[in-house]
DNA sequence: ACATTAATTGTGT
DNA sequence: ACACAATTAATGT
C-alpha cells in the first residue's frame, strides 16, 4: 500500500503523510457512468486517483455538455480542492468513463495537511499547475481552431487518456463531448477515414495512423 | 441458421 | 437541423 502510494504519487515524500493518508483515506470502486460530483453539489472527500479516467464536463442550463479535460490516476479532482477550501458549490460535472478506484480523503484533513506537510502543498499546486495547462490548451482548441481539427485533438488526448489506439465511442457520444451533433461528426469522421488518418467501425475508431 | 428489432451510421435537403 | 435510408450488431426462435 505504502509503495504503491509512493509510486503513484511522487510528490508525497514524507513518510508521515503517507501514513496518514494510509490511516484517513478509504479505497472505494467506481463503475462507468458513476457521477462523482454534479453541478452545484458539494463533496465531501477528496479522491486521489488511483487507477481508472473520469472526464471533467462542463454543462449548461440547456444541458449541453462540452468536455474540458480528463483526470488520471496520480492526480486529484482539483474542483473539489477548491471546493472544499472555500466552501463553493461546483460548478462542473464529473463522470468515471472507466472502472476506477480511488482514495477517498475527508475534507476536514485539507487545511491541517497544507500546512503541516510540505508535499502536499505541493502535490496540489502542481495539481493545478498541470490541470490549468490542459485546460487553456482546451480554450484554445475552441477559441482558436475548426471543429475538423478539434476533433483530432480530441481523438489523440482521448487515446492517450485510455492508453489505447482502439476508442470504443459512438459518434453521438463524441457529439455530446465536443457539443457539436452526430451528423456533423460523422461527416468529419468519413472525411478522416478517407483521407487515411483513421479507420471507422461500429462503436469503435482506430487511431493508430493518427 | 434465419428473422426480427434496436442502435448506429450515412446522406440529401 | 431534420428526416429518412442503409447498415450493423444483438436477440429470439
Amino acid at each position: 500500500m505504502e509503495q504503491s502510494i509512493k509510486s503513484l504519487f511522487p510528490d508525497f515524500t514524507s513518510t508521515e503523510l503517507i501514513n496518514e493518508i494510509d490511516e484517513v483515506a478509504s479505497l472505494r470502486d467506481f463503475e462507468p457512468g458513476d457521477v462523482l460530483i454534479d453541478v452545484g453539489g458539494y463533496i465531501k472527500s477528496v479522491p486521489l486517483m488511483v487507477s481508472g479516467l473520469v472526464k471533467i464536463i462542463k454543462e449548461d442550463e440547456e444541458g449541453n455538455e462540452l468536455l474540458m479535460y480528463y483526470m488520471a490516476p496520480g492526480q486529484t479532482c482539483t474542483v473539489s480542492l477548491t471546493c472544499c477550501m472555500s466552501q463553493r458549490r461546483s460548478e462542473i460535472k464529473a463522470i468515471v468513463e472507466e472502472p476506477s478506484k480511488m482514495l477517498m480523503i475527508p475534507i476536514q484533513y485539507m487545511d491541517e495537511w497544507m500546512i503541516k506537510y510540505r508535499d502536499w502543498k505541493n502535490f496540489v499546486m502542481n495539481n493545478y499547475r498541470s490541470r490549468f495547462e490542459e485546460l487553456f490548451q482546451t480554450i484554445d482548441c475552441i477559441a482558436f481552431h475548426k471543429l475538423d481539427e478539434r476533433l483530432v485533438t480530441y481523438l489523440k488526448t482521448k487515446s492517450t487518456a485510455k492508453g489505447t489506439n482502439v476508442l470504443q465511442a459512438t459518434h453521438q457520444d463524441i457529439a455530446y463531448d465536443l457539443n457539436s451533433s452526430r451528423e456533423v461528426i460523422s461527416r468529419l469522421l468519413k472525411q478522416l477515414e478517407k483521407e487515411g488518418r483513421i479507420k471507422l467501425g461500429r462503436n469503435k475508431i482506430d487511431v493508430s495512423t493518427l
